[in-house]
DNA sequence: ACTCTCGCAACTAACGTTGTTACAAGACGA
DNA sequence: TCGTCTTGTAACAACGTTAGTTGCGAGAGT
C-alpha cells in the first residue's frame, strides 16, 4: 500500500478511541474494523505507545487504551509519533564532487525542512477529537 | 534509490545547461557527469520535455538543449514536469464504510493540498539559473 | 492449568524505482 | 546509399519499502 495507510490506520483509531475514551479494544478487533491485521495493528500502534499516546495491557482484559485527554492528542503528535518525514529529501551520501550538486541539494533540501515545518505547525492545530464526520 | 532521485537529475543537468544554454549534450555525457544511465537521462528529461523545457533532437548533433531562457525556468517548473506529488495522500479507493475514516481523509488530504500548495509556491521563488555553488 | 492478550521475529508478496540490455527510428555526413 | 550517431521505447533484473502472514514466547487474569 501507500506511504499513507500507517498514518491513516492510526489517526482513525485513535478517533474511534476519542469517542470512548475508556473503552480497552484488541487488536483484533481495531483489525477487524480497519480491514487489515492485529499484527500490523501493533506495530503501528506500538508506535503510539512509545511516544506516550497510548498504553497496552496483555491477558484476559487486555488491549489498548488513550493514555491521555483526547483532546490534547493532535494531528501532529501522531505524525511524529510515526515519524513518517512524508518530506524526504536524501542525505546525499556521496561526497559532492559537483559544486552544482552540492548547492542544489542544500536550496532543496532547505526548502524540504521548512513545508516540512508548515506541515506539522498545520496539523497541531486540530486534535483527534475534533474531527467528526458529519 | 529514493523518491528524490528524478528531481535530483533533472535539476541537477538544468543548472549544468543554464550556464552554457547554447551547448547540446548527449544523454551518456549527462548521464556520466550524474553517475547514472542514459536510458535513465532519457526517461526524465522526456519528462521536462513533455513540459517545454527542453528540446531533444536525434542524430550526429543531436542532444539535449534547454528550451527556454533559464531565468524563466523556475525549481516549481522541474517539480512539476515530473508530477512527483510529494505530498500523497492515497486516492481512498475504497467506499468509506465508516463516517469517521472519510472524515479524517478529508481532513489531512485537505492540509496536504494546502502543503503541496505553499510547496511549490516556494519553489518558483527560485529559478534555475539563481542556484550557485558558492 | 488454561486462556486471552500483546510483543516480536521471520518470512512472503506486492509495488515502485533504478539500472541494464536490446532494438527500432530518425538525422547527418561521407 | 551507407554507415554512424543519437534519441525513443520496451522488456527485464535488482533493490528497497511496505503490508500481510505465521509462529512462538511472555504476561495477566480467571
Amino acid at each position: 500500500m501507500k506511504r499513507n495507510s500507517r498514518l491513516s490506520l492510526a489517526l482513525h483509531t485513535l478517533r474511534h478511541m476519542a469517542g470512548n475514551p475508556d473503552r480497552v479494544q484488541t487488536s483484533a478487533d481495531i483489525a477487524d474494523h480497519a480491514g487489515t491485521n492485529p499484527v500490523v495493528v501493533r506495530r503501528v500502534l506500538g508506535r503510539l505507545r512509545e511516544a506516550g499516546l497510548l498504553t497496552s495491557e496483555k491477558g484476559h482484559a487486555g488491549g489498548w487504551k488513550l493514555a491521555r485527554a483526547p483532546e490534547s492528542i493532535t494531528l501532529a503528535d501522531v505524525y511524529l509519533a510515526l515519524d513518517e518525514s512524508l518530506i524526504a529529501t536524501a542525505p546525499q551520501e556521496q561526497p559532492p564532487a559537483c559544486s552544482i550538486e552540492h548547492a542544489l541539494h542544500r536550496r532543496v533540501s532547505g526548502v524540504m525542512k521548512e513545508i516540512e515545518e508548515s506541515l506539522i505547525e498545520r496539523l497541531r492545530e486540530t486534535t483527534i477529537s475534533e474531527v467528526r464526520g458529519e
